[in-house]
DNA sequence: TAAAAATACTCCATAGGTATTTTAT
DNA sequence: ATAAAATACCTATGGAGTATTTTTA
């Protein structure tokens, strides 16, 4: 049975120091008895002495001098387990997995990658792009730590952190001639829309479908990139986020109109599953993120503002 | 304060392993409510989670995983420390420092040396060849293990093992003509000794002192063989032990002749501190030390007997 | 509802304290 | 005779057990 514990360990290395039981002991904060029976369980847990005493000297053995080099490393070790405790405590460390929904992805990362190295410089940090439901069943999975996806998700064992409201807006060729402003003027539209699986597709059909019925179908895309050249092309019309604006059009010869309230829209949020004892770091993360993305608002609100819509 | 312990250490890498509070208990050979609080009670002192839980899964978070690492290091050096400690117990290890004086040193050490690295091949052994006062004090400074000379050396600190007991061989010039066979006849030869502080000088003294005269002083030596040559040369007689023998006589003009008993002699033997925890160990070295010079003396007697004396 | 972890409590082993003895210089 | 380590003995902390509750899938 493996019975020597790192007190006697310290104790050790205390008398190894100080040649002494005496000051040894005191030293350690214990008494000279109680160092002596510890350093003799030691011995006998070794079943070699360490230490060749006398009344005068208390001095190593070869063999504790051999065992010298060794407890301290140990020690040493030991002591790390603290500063590596409490520098992840303080702050992440290692490797942090972030996932994103792609209609989301490319206008958000680059400000939130940049946010976030800023603030843990020394943080891992690792991004997967997909469908909100691969998200979840890697945060399940605890392959990611958490992600950045349209709210509400609705699991119990999630907790779901809300990071603003994005407006979705309507694209339109250029071609075409009146504002549409409210769901009803969409019906006899050729709407264009993500392929099957992503969450915005859903979005945008709900709000469509606030009466009973909804608008043709159009064609499927992949990218929200594809279907405002598509939209360009006078194949239809499609909803992007807000946040897509300033990425997605300008090559493209679409305009753009904003509905009358209730302007359709989701709720952006940070998820992570309870249970993760890193919960509370994540919120910093997310009040990070969040900061981030109201940053991007007010860059994008003034071009958008410029774009006279 | 450090708090942690190495039970903890060994939980923790049991249910690292395993994932499952109760298993981990059951290998541990401890109760799952003792695992437990155990866990706890490291991840409190650490100030940070370890592992993540939930009645299907307990998994380490990131933090746990970097300490995994360490920790099993940590665990697998403790262990060494009880190898290297019975690897310690059974056979001396490291740096084994013997003293032994000149007149004993070039005739034993050879065969000495052969048979102690036969029994301890990882031995390093160190030879330290210079007169008994200077080993004693070594011994007490603990800068030798132990020492070879004659005994008795009379210090209550010092284990005293007797090795074996060996004569002192008069060396006369080939060109006297008489045997000398008692230490009265060497009351009118001029005897040739080696130079203060040889133990071997005041032995041989002390034999041709047995009645209150002493014999004419001769000149000094600094070695028996210079001695022998000396003696080659017609300066005078002397003393050799029995052990030099074959390594002195041979190139020299000389004869030697014992003495009727009781012949001059003294006791050779192995001493070490009292103190020294190694003290079993040592008196398995004087063992082989004795079956060394045992085998010697065979080896010499034959030669002697040669010689015809 | 079932499986697993956490909690509550109890007990005993043992670390550590004080007083004393032994040892060695 | 003195300084230091070892021993004896006692106390109290805490490790570990059993029984139970809480939690979550």
């Amino acid at each position: 049975m493996n019975n020597i514990s790192l007190k006697q360990l310290r104790y050790f290395c205390a008398l190894a120091e100080h040649g002494h039981f005496g000051r040894a002991a005191e030293v350690s904060g214990i008494s000279q008895p109680a160092l002596s029976v510890q350093i003799k369980e030691l011995e006998i847990e070794l079943g070699i002495a360490l230490f060749e005493r006398s009344s005068r000297h208390v001095c190593l053995t070869a063999f504790g001098e051999q065992v010298t080099v060794r407890v301290n490393e140990i020690l040493r070790a030991v002591d790390d387990l603290y500063d590596l405790a409490r520098a992840s405590r303080d702050r992440l460390t290692g490797r942090f997995k972030i996932g994103i929904i792609p209609t989301i992805a490319p206008y958000l990362l680059p400000t939130v990658l940049r946010y976030l190295s800023e603030e843990y410089s020394e943080l891992d940090i690792h991004v997967r792009e997909t469908l909100s439901s691969k998200l979840i069943n890697e945060l399940n999975d605890r392959t990611l730590d958490c992600a950045i996806l349209a709210l509400p998700i609705g699991e119990t064992s999630f907790t779901e952190f809300p990071l603003f409201t994005e407006s979705m807006v309507l694209v339109r060729p250029v071609t075409s001639e009146i504002p549409i402003t409210s769901p009803e003027q969409l019906l006899d539209q050729k709407l264009l829309l993500l392929e099957e699986g992503h969450c915005f597709r859903e979005q945008a059909l709900t709000f469509c479908k606030v009466g009973t019925t909804r608008p043709r179908d159009g064609l499927d895309g992949s990218s929200l990139s594809t279907l405002v050249q598509m939209v360009g092309a006078g194949l239809g019309v499609t909803f992007i986020p807000e946040m897509a604006v300033p990425v997605e059009v300008g090559s493209a010869r679409v305009c753009l109109n904003r509905f009358r309230p209730p302007e359709p829209g989701r709720v952006v949020g940070m998820i992570w599953r309870k249970s993760n004892p890193l919960a509370s770091q994540f919120e910093r993360v997310a009040e990070i993120v969040r900061r981030a993305a109201e940053y991007l608002r007010h860059q994008h609100r003034s071009q958008y503002d410029g774009l006279g819509i």
